[in-house]
DNA sequence: TTAAACAAATAAAACGTTTTACCAAATGGT
DNA sequence: ACCATTTGGTAAAACGTTTTATTTGTTTAA
């Protein structure tokens, strides 16, 4: 019991009228009388007709669909971003298509190019270094693009992500207000701009308050080490600390593999290490005695994105103003913070 | 500096062949001579010529990207399946367009109706109740469909997920082995074959190990209950429960909900209540002293499904209807099972 | 030689829309 | 009564491919 999909051509037949006033009426566009309209649009119904949307767009040129290049789909930050992206796209009619780059260069490369064959109409993409001729090149070619959870320095290309600067100066300023002077930090020992722009504001406020930069407690954790691999890592690292008192995450991930190397080397939160990872996430609540976090605003960032992409799907134009957009992070203060106990 | 996207009309006009003979180049199809396949690949390649999938779509009815129908793709376990699926699929140059349904029906309708305006060539849904008769309609259009993580009982669709049966009943005797006889359940409020199959299991094991099935243990979340209130509801029927000292989480959602109730509580873990959740995660390995989980195997789920698909594309006169492919799941032991220590 | 087979290339139809340009009939103004 | 406008409707082109049927030479078989 197949049906043959019905087409406009169909309902022509049908109801004995012509292609383009089936057309017509089912675009709402030329004048067509109010009852062959309703005969159409019942016809139509009662046989579910549903435009084949390959044929709309080759006509128009436009596909409904947006490409959305995230390094990984299945991390929890780029997956509650993708949720609220395809929530929010569903309401202007349009579906997402996603692929993850796992921070892999050439497949970034090889995606934006399979999906410029004129199959999206706007893209959502986590910039990585290196990619930046191929995003100018689809900004060149008018196609719509946002930048999300990063930005490319001195290219005009709208982006939307957290105040990384700021919200990284003030874990430090938590640090310094409960009594922790001794501050260490892990990053990743990638090229990510985002990362140099938390550890730039890191430094920025040790050096506001007065501590000295001991570049001695910065560890940078290699992007292709393992998980287990990674928690030795950091667990030397700790160990070799004679003085660190506090220590600052700069990822999700990379709080996680700590908070791992701190179980396994015995160590007390916060009494003998103080603790903020950037990334909320319900371990870091549930941890005991809580980790204070830094919790990027991720509906807000994907929002924002999407609606500065619509508008230039829609308008064409692109308001500037919205060109450099960095939200505010919010600090979740928990046990892992508490004020220091002087011995 | 915008470049009008080449077609294969201007090919055909750039080498003085025919749009015939280009397409036949292109595609390796007809008999053309050496010599002028090897001008029109140059310049097709100098030009970086990329066919327009809308019009192929259009004229050969196939689309080349896939659909993927979860509840959430945000979530942990969706979020992995949808990366693996995206990664398999790449290979045989497909791309995923995917939407979150939440576990609401008319959405899960809605976006198989949208799907089917021959976008897709295939389909992955996560089913819920209520669906049956969509996507009993795909499967009569013959359109490739496997469902992943449920299944729709009496009906010849090809399906696959983890054990559900096996695995809770595996959980009891976890329990069992260490002692614990007194042994709750948390489960949620949904008509889900899924959780259907857990309870089972977990019936079933209770009775062959000689333990009295005390309805009173049993208490299913309702499912549009916030997270807050939850954990409110979890830490109620615990207090209730006098003799209960093992509980069964049949979800990764309600275990870490569950472990908020008892460290709310005070209790400890497993002295006053030994714990097993549903589906391996970060939380449950780092929580102390580390909860007992049942691990699903996403990677061979969504392998599987995405395999098992393919196999129905291409092959297109391939009897999948039969394929109930139930993987099994791996315990992960860890202090939360610890032998009891009888007072 | 001539018909038959074959090789290389192409014309044209089709896929299902949207949209421009046009037409016929009705209406309106003077 | 006559031109101008409006109203309701349609034919046909175009979007960029794939594919069938055909054409035009060139070999081969007899």
């Amino acid at each position: 019991m197949i049906k043959k999909k019905i087409s406009i051509k169909d309902i022509a037949k049908l109801t004995g009228t012509s292609i383009t006033t089936v057309s017509f009426v089912l675009n709402g566009k030329g004048r067509i009388s109010k009852e062959i309209s309703k005969k159409i649009l019942d016809v139509a119904q009662k046989n579910g007709y549903e435009p084949n949307r390959m044929a709309v767009g080759l006509r128009t040129g436009v596909s409904k669909v947006i490409g959305l290049i995230v390094e990984n789909i299945g991390g929890p930050f780029f997956g509650e971003m993708a949720k609220v992206i395809e929530e929010e796209a569903e309401k202007d009619g349009y579906r997402i298509i996603y692929c993850s780059t796992n921070n892999n260069l050439q497949k970034g490369k090889d995606m934006i190019r399979m999906l410029s064959q004129q199959l999206v109409d706007g893209y959502i993409i986590t910039p990585m270094k290196g990619l930046e001729k191929e995003i100018r090149s689809l900004v060149d070619n008018e196609k719509p693009v946002v930048l999300i959870d990063g930005y490319f320095p001195g290219m005009d290309i709208p982006h939307v992500l957290v105040n990384n600067y700021e919200s990284a100066y003030a874990a430090v300023s938590c640090f310094v207000k409960s009594g922790y002077k001794n501050i260490g930090m892990v990053t990743a020992n990638l090229e990510l701009v985002q990362l140099n722009d938390r550890s730039a504001g890191f430094k920025a406020a040790l050096k506001d308050h007065g501590l000295k930069d001991n570049s001695k407690m910065v560890f940078k954790v290699p992007y292709d080490m393992s998980k287990a691999d990674g928690v030795t890592a950091i667990k030397e690292f700790i160990g070799r600390q004679k003085r660190m008192d506090a220590l600052f995450f700069t990822t999700n991930y990379l709080g996680t593999m700590g908070l791992q190397a701190i179980r396994d080397l015995g160590l007390d939160i916060p009494g003998d290490l103080a603790v903020i990872s950037f990334d909320d996430n319900e371990i870091f609540n549930l941890y005991p005695p809580g980790i204070t976090t830094i919790q990027q605003p991720t509906y807000e960032i994907a929002k924002s994105a999407i609606d500065i992409l619509m508008e230039q799907i829609n308008n064409h134009k692109l308001d500037a103003s919205k060109i450099d957009l960095q939200i505010p992070s919010k600090l979740i203060e928990r046990g892992s913070t508490r004020a220091k106990v002087t011995a």
